[in-house]
RNA sequence: GGGCGAUUAGCUCAGUUGGUUAGAGCGCCACCUUUACACGGUGGAUGUCAGGAGUUCGAGUCUCUUAUCGCCCACCA
């Protein structure tokens, strides 16, 4: 036997508001919520008891969207849950203040860029300050060093993270403020370059110099997972190389400005068109240089001619057939995109070097221009270039097509190349529960799609720089195979001020001395490593705290960057801690605009979170992001946060009728203050138990939905019962809870107002718990008035379905539902009449199935009074419809309100109008 | 070209393992000022379940196919 005392609610009921309302809601709570610490993680020693959170750092130079308050909001559902739940719940929150579009901010923002050639200035002041929007030219920029620059770059972020934490704080976000992470920040750099060096120690890590994608805007390398494809014009030229007897052979290019870096031409080896020429050689139009016709595999027949020139380098085949053919290296584009200064020693004819001396220094489009000139002239162009649009490599963040340069940049095993870490991470990929599952999908195609390590280098400035230096020979050369490491305890360095050991400042750069590895890591290199950062990862003496946070229970995050920042988060954990770095993963979807348009900023049609926020408040925001499912793209639709809003106002309003029942003086004042304890066991009246043995359903449910991170279903069982309760069972036990004599003048029994007194307070707190995670603000005011000095709604505990389900003492739901059915059926009487819902009502005859009628007796009294029925109300069988509820053998409360039918009824006096 | 998701009322969306007459809210229409709520309440009308074919006694649901929308990957001669 349960004890009722295990089991009843004790409530400290405080004075009531005569009005009540949601606006200014936020700012008051938040202040409590700051000052008493209510989200703030207390580590407890255990794994089990701690719920970790790898809050998603949302880039700080980005704008604020309401896509963010969106996904976020489903993030701190969870949070709420688990918190109720008991658990210590770890959510920290990050700032991703690291890489390029900082960077690109900085520059604009201030008007400045980096010279490296330039010394610090400790009294720099930027020529601008916030000619963000406008567009700048290079050339108006002001050089400066680039500690000036970082220097820059962490003012200007930390702006922008007052404005996102504003966001998130008005949002109700549960985040403990005091864990707050950067990934430019020093925490993120000691484990971002503590982590480089374990892999570069255990050979994962490692340098090459070969062709990379390389961006000419940004001048840096990028990484297979930045890559973005785009569509671009281009034309098809058709270009004739000839034999030594001046017979042509026809190729087509679509990039004739890289003649000159041709090393052969290429056919597949079953080519019969080409075959007979492999092992010949040809001249190349206008440079006159001897290249040979091969064979490969990789060139397709029915691409343009069948025969393409390979040149070094103008795609990914090109490097393809240079590794395996061996073919020379002839690079005539600079990291800047232009044709190189320098005559390339493999062109050797006089008229060769004259036309190459017309394409030096020029962008790749004023060189195409010359060389097409050029060919048309000699007669090598056969025809006109006829127009094409070819799918092209970008940088994500670049608008110029990616060129390939030869480059020493540092690798980190990812997969691309070992088979067997490969297949490691695609079992890992099947061991984290994604939600929506379908998701994993996306995670698989990418795994096995690799085609590479991960370039982890950049050739940028504002970002984790790599913890290393190279000696210098006395020819001043560095040994790139000997790097100079930090010892882990002196993390974070910046090679580029700090000195390795053994050396002194003066030997930076000089023959014998050292030099500092130039580049820093690439932006995901840090992020990736996320749950080590907010767990503590390798911190000496924060063993017990990573212990009981990792491996971490959610990562939330959006769908488009699963191959980047899911995927490289799963490799950097198998690498470094050989598991999961979270059990589960959450992706939610886009933001659509009303007319079904993904929002983003080149479309101009962002909507900025905080205006709906300031219109509808925070928890009807909520409500419209919690409505949608996770890994769904959803609309932004005010109506639905109106929706929420009404929600929010009906919780208020319900909450104080029931609170007030009982306690309210002649002018409806609730003055006093009052404790309650509601005992399961004085709940004695049929229709209250009802109301308690759907409230036992209805968290059943709704744990199980969240159990399963389905919070939008889970709000919609809570929600729908609340209306049901505010709308039929409030309205069926008013008269008897406030003690309203009947029509005969009869007194209701004490024990059955307090059992509707009882079910009430009950309902209401259980709905107060249940909505906390999606209405924060509504649900802590009411909170407030029924559980004063008891601490937060928010660290309460999460309703289990025993008290209900002993109040219920196993009376069914469905004696509510039949008896809301047969108060509508009342209602529907009186607005077909077209009276007021006071209107008595003298006579009804209803026909009801056998076991609706049954049902409906027990409620009988409690329906009377609502439907304010003063004469004869009988209840009648319906043969048909007994029929049909037997035929079907279905008993569910839908099909019973079917079966309530008015036969006859008969109207009273409508009371006299008040004025 | 491959993959994933979506397509249900004017709008936003539910619809579990196939089961009788497909739901909710908003909006719309009508009515009601009623001692929690006019930031309200009550009642009502509303559908070729994108199209086609198939499996089945029975399909919004399963299979195939077409179309449209969104996204991811692959296509650079």
């Amino acid at each position: 036997m349960t004890d009722s005392a295990d089991i009843s609610i004790s409530a400290h009921l405080t004075a009531l508001p005569d009005r009540v309302g949601v606006d200014g809601l936020e700012d008051k709570w938040r202040a409590v919520w700051d000052e008493d610490g209510t989200y703030t993680f207390h580590n407890p020693g255990e794994r089990s008891a701690v719920y970790s959170i790898d809050t998603p750092p949302p880039t700080v130079s980005g704008h604020l969207h309401v896509g963010h308050v969106f996904s976020y909001t489903h993030t701190d559902i969870i949070a709420r849950y688990k918190r109720m739940n008991g658990f210590n719940v770890l959510y920290p929150m990050g700032w991703d203040d690291n890489g390029l579009p900082t960077e690109r901010r900085v520059q604009n923002y201030y008007g400045v860029r980096v010279d490296t050639s330039m010394q610090y200035d400790p009294d720099f002041v930027p020529p601008f300050e916030g000619t963000d929007g406008k567009k700048m030219d290079a050339k108006d920029q002001v050089p400066i060093s680039r500690r000036n620059f970082v220097e820059l770059c962490e003012k200007l972020t930390a702006q922008d993270e007052l404005q996102f934490e504003a966001l998130w704080r008005k949002l109700g976000l549960s985040i403990d403020w005091s864990r707050t992470y950067h990934t430019i920040g020093e925490h993120a750099q000691r484990v971002a370059q503590k982590a480089f060096l374990r892999n570069l120690e255990r050979g994962q890590a490692y340098q090459q110099d070969a062709p990379v994608l390389w961006d000419v805007t940004f001048q840096t390398a990028v990484a297979q997972a930045e890559l973005e494809s785009r569509e671009y014009p281009g034309f098809y030229h058709r270009v004739a190389f000839r034999f030594e007897d001046g017979t042509p052979i026809y190729i087509e290019t679509t990039r004739p400005e890289l003649l000159a870096a041709c090393g052969a031409l290429i056919a597949h080896p079953d080519d019969e068109r080409y075959q007979r020429y492999f092992g010949q050689f040809v001249y190349s139009p206008l440079f006159h240089v001897k290249v040979p016709i091969l064979a490969h595999p990789a060139a397709e027949m029915d691409k343009g001619a069948g025969i393409a020139m390979c040149c070094t380098f103008g795609d990914q085949t090109d490097v393809q057939w240079w590794r395996d053919l061996h073919l020379p290296l002839r690079s005539i584009i600079q990291r800047n995109g232009r044709i190189v200064m320098e005559m390339p020693d493999w062109i050797e004819d006089a008229e060769g070097k004259r036309v190459f001396e017309q394409i030096e220094g020029k962008t790749t489009f004023s060189a195409r221009k010359a060389i097409v000139e050029e060919l048309r002239e000699v007669g090598d162009l056969d025809g006109e270039p006829t127009p094409t649009k070819r799918m092209t490599n970008f940088y994500e963040k670049g608008d110029k097509p990616l060129e390939i340069v030869t480059s020493r940049q540092w690798y980190l095993e990812n997969g691309g190349t070992d088979k067997a870490l490969n297949a490691e991470l695609i079992e890992r990929g099947k061991e984290l529960n994604f939600h929506p599952d379908f998701m994993r999908v996306r995670y698989e195609n990418w795994v096995h799609g690799l085609n590479g390590d991960w370039l982890i280098s950049r050739q940028r400035f504002f970002g984790v720089p790599f913890p290393l230096w190279y000696p210098l020979n006395e020819a001043g050369e560095p040994d790139y195979a000997n790097p100079l490491l930090p010892s882990e305890d002196v993390l974070p360095i910046d090679p580029s001020t700090d000195i390795p050991a053994g050396y002194t400042e003066e030997q930076r750069n000089q023959p014998g001395g050292f030099m500092a590895e130039p580049d820093i890591m690439d932006t995901w290199a840090t992020s990736s490593l996320t749950p080590q950062i907010v767990t503590e990862w390798a911190e000496p003496g924060q063993e017990a705290f990573f212990a009981s946070t990792f491996p971490m229970d959610l990562r939330p995050q959006g769908q488009d960057i699963i191959r980047t920042w899911l995927f490289s988060s799963v490799d950097r954990a198998q690498l470094e801690n050989h598991c999961l770095p979270w059990a589960n993963a959450t992706l939610s979807g886009w933001i659509l605009d009303p007319d079904h348009k993904k929002m983003s900023k080149s479309k101009g049609n962002v909507v900025v979170p905080n205006k709906p926020i300031e219109q509808f408040g925070a928890d009807a925001v909520r409500y419209w992001a919690a409505s949608a499912r996770l890994g769904l793209d959803a609309t932004y639709d005010e109506g639905q946060m109106k929706i929420g809003r009404r929600l929010a106002i009906k919780l208020l309003n319900a909450t104080k009728f029931a609170l007030a029942i009982g306690r309210e003086d002649e002018n409806h004042h609730v003055a006093d203050e009052a404790s309650a304890t509601w005992d399961p066991q004085d709940v004695t009246e049929a229709l209250d138990r009802a109301a308690m043995a759907k409230m036992a359903l209805v968290v059943k449910q709704a744990t199980n939905f969240l159990e399963r991170y389905e919070h939008s279903k889970a709000l919609e069982v809570i929600e729908n019962y609340f209306w049901q309760f505010c709308d039929d069972y409030i309205e069926l036990v008013k008269n008897r809870a406030y003690g309203t004599p009947d029509a005969q003048g009869n007194v209701p029994a004490e024990a059955a107002v307090k059992s509707a007194r009882t079910a009430l307070g009950m309902g209401l707190d259980a709905f107060a718990r249940l909505l906390a995670p999606f209405l924060p603000y509504a649900t802590e005011e009411v909170w407030s008035w029924m559980h004063a000095g008891e601490g937060s709604v928010h660290t309460a505990a999460w309703p289990k379905p025993l008290p209900y389900a002993t109040a219920a003492f196993n009376v069914s739901p469905d004696v509510l539902a039949h008896a809301g059915a047969t108060l509508a059926a009342l209602r529907g009487i009186k607005s077909k009449a077209k009276v007021s819902m006071k209107t008595p009502i003298e006579r009804v005859r209803l026909a009801v199935s056998d076991n609706v009628r049954e049902s409906l007796r027990q409620s009988l009294a409690d329906i009377r009074e609502a439907g304010r029925v003063i004469g004869d109300f009988s209840l009648e069988h319906a043969q048909e419809l007994i029929n049909q509820m037997q035929s079907d053998g279905d008993e569910t409360s839908d099909a019973a309100e079917e079966t309530i039918v008015v036969t006859e009824s008969e109207l009273g006096e409508p009371p006299a109008k008040k004025r």
